[in-house]
DNA sequence: TTAAACTATCGACAAGGGTCTATAAGATAG
DNA sequence: CTATCTTATAGACCCTTGTCGATAGTTTAA
């Protein structure tokens, strides 16, 4: 079981991007992280999940609101997933998803030049 | 000639992407230009640039620092200032990188759930 | 049990992108 | 003017990835 993208980046805490000479390795964390942002429709997703009611939002009704195939659907949302910018359950026959809020603070605080 | 990535990205400041359904065309905007921060050689060539003397750095020294043939560095230099993450100037046979700040303000005033 | 609903996975295809070598273009030194 | 230095562009290659149709796995309904 691998470490989620996310939670590897968060360990960057303390060295942003442009207060100097990234490391490597830190390099390739970070530009995965954003990588996985890096496509319109995650980030729809995205937006969708978190307006949706109680911040919740089922497979399906994603499927009906973005005009592209299920399994697209369902691809995305288990790089989102692996990534650790959303959290997954299983109810039924049906698959919950909801936002981890923390990850996007960690991606900010990782690109503000005001920041540390 | 053409308005740059981050011009675009920043006429969208009043509808982040976890406030609700980002539209289409916003999310392909918002996801041109985190693409062009999601690799890590862009990533490092940011951290040299910010950290050099004076906040700029010419090609050649940006080459010596990151171990990838001088074509790929002017080919992401070239990536980072049709985005507009950083300014180009000039100067005799040398070309001066410097870091676009406020490039980097804008997006992270869209990833960040607590901002408007 | 059988059928239908919901979701994830598989395999394939096309498009995009990062990298290199080779080369061109512009500027300075001798 | 010629040679050298600095940078950008062109072309080619390979790997990644976004997309789809088809299918399998699970759960609920009849």
């Amino acid at each position: 079981m691998r470490e989620s993208t996310i939670s590897s980046v968060r360990s960057l805490c303390c060295s942003p991007v442009l207060a100097g000479a990234l490391p490597v390795a830190d390099s390739q964390e970070l530009a995965a992280a954003l990588k996985v942002l890096a496509d319109p429709v995650r980030l729809r997703l995205l937006g969708l999940i978190r307006s949706a009611p109680r911040g919740r939002a089922v497979t399906r009704d994603l499927v009906a609101s973005l005009d592209v195939s299920q399994p697209t659907i369902s691809h995305h949302l288990g790089v989102l997933f692996d990534a650790g910018f959303v959290e997954r359950e299983r109810s039924g026959r049906e698959t919950w998803y909801s936002i981890d809020a923390d990850s996007f603070a960690t991606i900010c605080q990782l690109l503000d030049p005001g920041g540390r």
